[in-house]
DNA sequence: CGAGATTCATGTGAAGTATACCTTTAGGCTTAA
DNA sequence: AAGCCTAAAGGTATACTTCACATGAATCTCGTA
């Protein structure tokens, strides 16, 4: 083995960790108690609880900012629940699902074909009918008597891509239900989502509404510190360090997931280099670190033709003077791109729903405008520090090329 | 000078196509009685 | 004759293409003051 690799595995066995339990920092980790949102959850506990009793519960439309609690507040609900249910038998069923994620659940048919095989199906990822996959799926739940809840987490993407009416059928499943029951618990960050609804899914998805309202600075250190005790050992965080962390956070209208993250990154900072606490000055280091691995990790999982399209728009940023670009230049270098790295290049119009999607995934930014005689076009520009964009094109650069 | 028409460069919707994958069906081959 | 395997037929979802029309403000045109 390696002499210089077995010594870092040495010295970071032999280096005290400044971390007692990570788990506590990371997205997944659900505490034993949620702070500042008594009042959202006790108002979830009640319209679910019937659920108990074998009851429907009422449909939940659930919407807040980023980072305000929401996923959290609803998964530690259904945790509970689940093992309440659990020792008194009742049969009851959570299901949860992120409609943002790519090929998992942002079609019909691939909301549909997960939520069966959640149910232990095997559903293909082609070729069936979707009212087949339906059939199949009704007939699951129809089993046996039983209740199911399903969440939809950042349901306004699904509803952008696939249509309203994919909400509809699905609230409206329980007509065809002999056994079974199942009620909806709607997530979305976008405010105004609703308001765009078609007002006979409004109606049936929410017919009950949550908001959870931003933390303030003071919720958030008071998260933050609960937070670290659990993860941290004593005495490693020096002071100042909650507070800055929860300062950044209130920045960004209260963004907690924003505040812990930063808070763990600032930790592994801090303990990489050896030290023996976690400064100010890791804090700042982690805030640059955060942004970066995040757009790197979106930018790394898209197809190779999302990635050509960000390629070139980075390539035609640099040139221009006011690091605008139009869809026009982009795709002249797009197809030069395809030329020398031997990829099909794709038509103008579906390079224009790439980047539509790019500005989506907020790798991009980009604006339909209309620049009058001089015809319209997106505007593209790019939000991202320097050294990101330096990054970025280097992993692109070596994605595309190999 | 100003209202309305024109214009440009691309946005955007609808319909069609290619591909990958599925189930069903029919035929052919093997096997066992 | 029954059973099993394979290949063809017929069907679907998705990513993409093709076609055609929609947009919207800068610019032009032309009638009027």
């Amino acid at each position: 083995m390696n002499k210089e690799i077995n010594n870092i595995f040495e010295q970071f066995l032999q280096k005290e960790s400044l971390f007692k339990d990570k788990k506590a920092l990371q997205s997944t980790y659900i505490p034993d108690e949620i702070k500042h949102r008594d009042i959202q959850i006790t108002q979830i506990a009640n319209i679910l609880a019937p659920a108990l009793r074998m009851e429907k519960p009422s449909n939940i439309f659930v919407y807040g900012k980023p980072g305000t609690g929401k996923t959290l507040s609803i998964r530690y609900l259904a945790e509970q629940m689940l093992t309440l249910a659990d020792n008194k038998k009742i049969p009851l069923k959570i299901i949860y699902l992120n409609c943002k994620l790519k090929k998992i659940a942002d079609t019909e048919y691939r909301l549909i074909a997960q939520l069966a095989r959640e149910f232990g199906k095997e559903i293909p990822p082609t070729g069936l009918p979707t009212d087949e996959v339906y059939n199949v799926f009704f007939q699951t739940i129809d089993g046996e008597k039983q209740i199911i809840l399903l969440i939809l987490d950042e349901i306004d993407r699904l509803v952008e891509k696939a249509g309203d009416e994919l909400i509809y059928n699905l609230t409206r499943v329980n007509t065809d239900l002999k056994q079974a029951q199942m009620s909806f618990i709607g997530v979305s960050n976008n405010l105004v989502f609703s308001n765009n609804l078609d007002p006979r899914v409004k109606s049936s998805l929410s017919e009950e509404e949550v908001v959870f309202p931003p933390y303030n600075a003071i919720q958030l250190q008071d998260i933050l510190k609960r937070r670290a005790s659990e993860a941290f050992k004593e005495e490693v965080i020096e002071e100042g360090v909650i507070q800055k962390c929860a300062a950044y956070a209130a920045r960004e209208h209260g963004d907690a997931r924003r505040a812990i993250d930063l808070l763990r990154v600032a930790g592994e900072i801090a303990e990489r280099k050896g030290d023996k606490k976690i400064t100010m000055k890791s804090v700042d280091e982690a805030e640059d670190t955060i942004e970066r691995d995040k757009v790197i990790e979106i930018v790394k999982t898209q197809p190779k033709q999302f990635q050509a399209t960000l390629y070139t728009v980075l390539l035609n940023k640099n040139n221009a003077k006011n690091k605008i670009v139009d869809t026009g230049t982009v795709y002249e270098t797009y197809r030069d791109l395809c030329a020398k790295v031997g990829l099909r290049p794709l038509t103008q119009r579906r390079v224009s729903d790439i980047i539509a999607e790019l500005d989506m995934l907020g790798v991009i930014n980009a604006k339909v405008i209309s620049k009058g005689r001089f015809g319209r076009t997106r505007e593209i520009s790019l939000l991202l520090p320097s050294n990101v964009e330096q990054k970025i094109k280097k992993i692109l650069e070596e994605d595309l090329f190999s």
